[in-house]
DNA sequence: GATGAATGAGGATTCATTCAT
DNA sequence: AATGAATGAATCCTCATTCAT
């Protein structure tokens, strides 16, 4: 699968990834996509080779994408104490998941019969694993957390966490000031990400001082 | 909306549940409905007068179902200690939406232009903030527990990391030994359940002798 | 073809004409005549046969009713002078038409396929034909009329215009005061009446004193 | 609303309009229309947007033609006599409605929810009167006419008359020479233009020499 | 005699894709 | 390389009718 594009595929799969997360895969057409990107109907097929396969390869994109990110970031908090990690891998995810909320939206849902393209995501998933397992056995060792949970559960806790928060807006609205769309997504980010970190913490037995 | 179907309607509406819980909403034709459920086409029209109203009302009764369920159990475990109730509610919660995960799959996607719908569900989110936030505060009254997280906080945590265990099969997969589907799904579960009430537990400052 | 019915029957035909002349008979549905009637959907196949078999039957009765009741009219009249009686036959045309206006509404455009039921309307019409020569010839022998067109074209002239005055509302109000519906249908007529009386008595060459 | 339209939306729309006067709108489907003008059925959606879409351009088009040509016909007999005028009005009527005949066959009847399409045919009402109204005032001032009876029953009188000839073919028959179908149109509107001739000029009060 | 459930045929339209240019 | 026209398959839904009761 291709992970590079030329401007103008580029330019599709941004107004794809655009309608898709608003409407679905299945209730976006290429119409829609076609219209919006002011290119021809027959671009998508002419493309990519089908509609799915615009799909699939926006999705390896994206996936891709995140890996590099989140590998980057990795690399700037090698550093730091533990539990500083961890507070800045929970900012990040969050963020990012708030960011690209639209991606992730569609990942696990619309992406029926093409279960071998989620190998990406595991992928990313496990770098993220790999990550937290780092962080929870140095502070572990250096005292820091009490107790060493599975790493897998404290990252499913976050994504999970995220994803229902963003997905769920009418529920968490009820415990968040709302005033406008924008200022409300960045309460509702924050709300959580001190719920995350004051639950991470808890399970890793981290005393703030 | 109704919420009493005769056998025919509710014939239709678990063939129809079952299909778009695992090919989405605008994946499932009626057609696809109707053949698997060996009934006519018109049949969904005649019934509930459009697919669309069909899918309102399989949501509608999902989620009525859900609620009365979630009150009589509530109900059984009213004199219990603080303790064990949270350790049921988790359960209880974990249990159901294992169950039901196909519908829970597409609540919270595929229903889109029926925000009034998502009335229903929040009624249930709140119903079972309403049993968790009773529980914190009876806990905290009798020192059981130390600490009083928000309920809708622990709410989602709840929710977020059971859905998310759900949906990524192939992730959980990783650290779950798999034998065949049903022992899978048994196994994540319970490893879920664990998980959670542990971090739970942590955030609630309660301590497992 | 059957000419009498029972009430459940005719209720229906009441309904059906109603409904058929405003919306056509291709527009109007049999479920929307059997809610109207507040019958059962299959009444109307059950009692005509068909749809179409109950249109022929509504047509075929209402021409029926239409050639009795002139037949009756002809006679009131039988004894007066000739621009008496054609002052007479214009208002009695006019009126039936402008009441039953939905019927000969569809009438001529909706029977389509059933050429055969045509014969019924060719029997009312010759039947005023045969009333309008007797009246000419009566009128010329008296020498109340200096002219004696051709019977035919003098129906023609009132049943056309007559129909085209009822089809084409929004010409009509042009010069035609309106108020509200009732009254300008009333208004309508009236014009109407006046311009066909004196062109038939113009064609026919009578001098109003 | 578009007057042009390209080759291909020409055939059709003028398959539809054939198809349409012998069948009525709701009685002519898509795939009627496609497979006559040996066409893909989704053509018409394409091309027009939909059936309906389809139909008032259709509507629109011919009644602007019509307009059109009514006022390039008015044009060429602008220096005659009045006499001379109303007869060639007469005839050019005549023979329009005969020869679109399927057109204003349904116009009045079929349109329904279109009130607004209506106004198109109201201008060319309204053209008609104002040309007729002119002959009147001329004949009159010039000594032609005795009479000045309102336009408007004039135009009443002429395209109610033409119409109900060109829609009771069976009750017309019965009074013209019926060889064969071609023929038979012509003697019918022959016979009419006749009457009508020696109608209007009745209620002008003209003699003819 | 009368009905409500159920049917299959056919309605218009939208879809992703292809093809000639 | 890129496009606009055109296509056939599939969509949901409504129709008049039938059938078991």
């Amino acid at each position: 699968m291709k992970t590079t594009f030329t401007e103008k595929q580029m330019h599709i799969l941004t107004v794809a990834e655009e309608l898709i997360a608003k409407k679905g895969f299945e209730g976006t057409s290429v119409r829609d996509i076609s219209s919006k990107a002011k290119i021809n109907v027959a671009m998508i097929s002419y493309y990519f080779g089908s509609k799915e396969k615009m799909m699939a390869n926006l999705y390896h994109f994206r996936v891709q994408k995140t890996r590099e990110h989140f590998a980057e970031f990795a690399e700037t908090i090698k550093d730091g104490r533990p539990e500083m990690q961890m507070r800045e891998i929970i900012k990040y995810l969050t963020t990012q998941l708030f960011k690209y909320n639209y991606f992730h939206g569609f990942v696990t849902q619309e992406l029926r019969h093409t279960e071998h393209l989620k190998q990406d995501l595991l992928d990313f998933y496990k770098l993220c694993v790999e990550k937290i397992d780092e962080i929870i056995k140095k502070g572990v060792v250096t005292g820091t957390f009490s107790f060493a949970p599975k790493p897998e559960d404290v990252l499913v806790n976050i994504l999970g966490s995220t994803l229902f928060t963003i997905r769920n807006k009418n529920f968490i609205e009820l415990s968040v000031p709302f005033k406008n769309e924008e200022q409300y997504m960045k309460e509702a980010e924050k709300k959580l990400r001190n719920s995350l970190t004051f639950t991470t913490f808890a399970i890793l037995g981290y005393v703030i001082d």
